[in-house]
DNA sequence: GTTAGCACTCTTTAACGGTGAGTGCTAACT
DNA sequence: AGTTAGCACTCACCGTTAAAGAGTGCTAAC
């Protein structure tokens, strides 16, 4: 859709005016933010084309209007000049970042606290995937006579741990008996090729041990699932109540829906792989509850390769022009900092 | 403050009625609800001396009665009758609590999120006070020639680990000399008195050694200090959100009261270490965020001694005479769970 | 001490009219 | 053809008013 100059203008003044202020915005109001001058029936008559085009909404007869998600759409795809990131700002997320420590799952969490907090969104991360991780390091830490804990570390810094429970003695020959299977068969395997068939020749070949050691072996796999899925790090889901007279009593829903989870980690998760930040608006995501929102997101890659995604979800009237670029920044630095643990051998 | 028996049952009546519909109740609705028979005027008249007595109070001149916060405590400590808790929820707390595995952290959490779909509201938790437990175990995992994870267990089967980097190689004689400073100076001891003087004489006793241990030391020490600490679980915040005309745009602060979580830590640590469950009633909280909220709240025992509390928040026309017996469930049947765990050696 | 009766208070709801912002349209202008 | 001034029109918003209804406090009789 080919929109004249002064369209895409008018347009994006609509949409800037708007998000600053939440009101639909009249044609009179506009004529300060135009740097042309033209009259009050001239940005009208663009305006009523802007309807009918789809770009532009009127909650009523007689109300301004406001852009619909196409017209968010447009003007993030055509109009918007992203800010450059204020120097608070970026300070403030590097500090954010740099206290978090060198857990990846810790970092993650930060990340999303620090993206919310200066965002005043709610903030949606996925921990690095263990896709393509391999198992570095597995350890028995005797607990009692009968429990034991394994620990499980990946190549990529992540540890798994779980309590496990045998019926028999774990005995230090036992355990010797363990930490052999464990050499051979799992030292070095990717996560991945921990699957039920690998579990089955492996107790194939455990011969009259196989009782002894399986409820540990078990453990392993459990772990090794463990590390492989990617959780969900939610933050800041209570910023969305500053938006409460635009969420109407459907932010009750909104919030169950980020809790639950499982939807999010789809929609995270179809980002496609590019390098670039990714915006959704509104009905352009796939549920409901997101009817009335938008997700700005941005995957971050560690060695190169894509490994997670951090974002925000907000209102549609969001700041896209200042807010992309901190995503953006955010999950670059996300990426240096894991990718520096990850190789820091 | 005494009260004929007739004034009880009124009291009684007005607060059974404005828990379940939230409206203010008035003389006539009542009569349906005593079991003795008398008129309108006669209950009107009892309840004008309940409201100047303090217990009850009026939205305005013309409308029904709503109890105060004296009435709704009152209620609690000589009216209301804990009914039995259902059968149908007792099963949903057990299967709740049974699939949360052997972790204390996981089992709180997951007691948190069972008792906030049950009721409601939002709960807290606190993970169990290490106060008492005494080190375990620690192990040196290498994870590179400059880094090893190390893995704390106290007797209390908490784990805790952190990443620990290292100005010099971290070579097999350097991890032999670390078990052995762990296993003189570190095993068994209690976990409170791993102290800054403790460290410092252990630093003394190092010799030259100090240079290459102190980083792996440090780490300790921070385990310790990070297993000694209680945290505080929230779950089913925005169950609060049901109750947003009750709470009206307040909705917000009190959920960032929640978050922010030192408060309510306090608040947490405050109640007494009797058996039974504890009821603080709106302002009876010294917290202004939490004026329109009543949280009900419990200690659960490992081995007989206090070790944490789950509790609920929710508006203060909440449902005590079901819900303290819930908690009052919940907190005992964790008690045992974790002593269970901690005994099974 | 209890109750019937009644006037009174105060909220809630709907209806009403005025105001103002903003529009769409038409006709004149460049 | 594009632009603009002018104007009638629409509709949310606001304050007022009126009626309805719920519930009360009080008084006087039981």
């Amino acid at each position: 859709m080919e929109l004249s100059e002064r369209k895409q203008k008018i347009l994006g003044a609509v949409v800037e005016q708007y998000i600053k202020t939440g009101e639909p915005v009249g044609s009179k109001a506009l004529l300060n933010a135009l740097d042309f001058s033209v009259s009050s029936a001239t940005v009208r008559n663009e305006m009523a084309e802007l309807v009918s085009m789809g770009f532009l909404e009127q909650p009523h007869t007689s109300a301004g209007r406001i852009p619909t998600n196409e017209g968010y759409r447009y003007y993030v795809d055509h109009l918007m000049v992203n800010s450059t990131i204020d120097e608070s700002v970026r300070r403030r997320i590097e500090a954010g970042i740099h206290s978090a420590g060198s857990d990846p799952e810790k970092l993650i969490e930060k990340a999303g606290a620090v993206l919310a907090e200066l965002t005043d969104c709610a903030a949606v991360s996925t921990t690095p995937s263990g896709e393509g991780a391999s198992i570095k390091r597995i350890e028995a830490v005797p607990v009692g006579t009968h429990t034991a804990m394994i620990v499980l570390l990946t190549s990529t810094g992540v540890l798994k741990s779980k309590v496990c429970r045998s019926d028999t003695d774990l005995s230090a020959s036992v355990i010797e008996k363990f930490y052999n299977v464990v050499k051979t068969s799992f030292i070095g395997l990717p996560l991945s090729s921990v699957d039920t068939a690998m579990m089955q020749s492996l107790v194939a070949s455990l011969g009259s041990d196989v009782f002894t050691l399986m409820p540990l072996v078990t453990v392993i796999s459990d772990l090794a699932q463990d590390a492989l899925r990617t959780e969900i790090v939610l933050g800041g889901q209570s910023n969305l109540l500053h938006y409460s007279n635009y969420y109407g009593n459907s932010a009750y829903e909104l919030l169950e829906f980020l809790r639950r989870g499982e939807p999010l980690s789809k929609l995270l998760s179809s980002v496609s792989s590019q390098d670039g930040v990714e915006v959704r608006i509104g009905s352009e995501n796939p549920y409901r509850q997101l009817m009335k929102s938008s997700v700005i997101v941005s995957n971050y890659n560690i060695d190169g390769s894509k490994r997670g995604s951090i974002g925000i979800i907000g209102p549609t009237r969001i700041d896209y022009a200042k807010l992309i670029p901190s995503v953006k920044f955010l999950t670059n630095l996300v990426g240096e900092m894991l990718t520096k643990t990850f190789n820091d051998e």
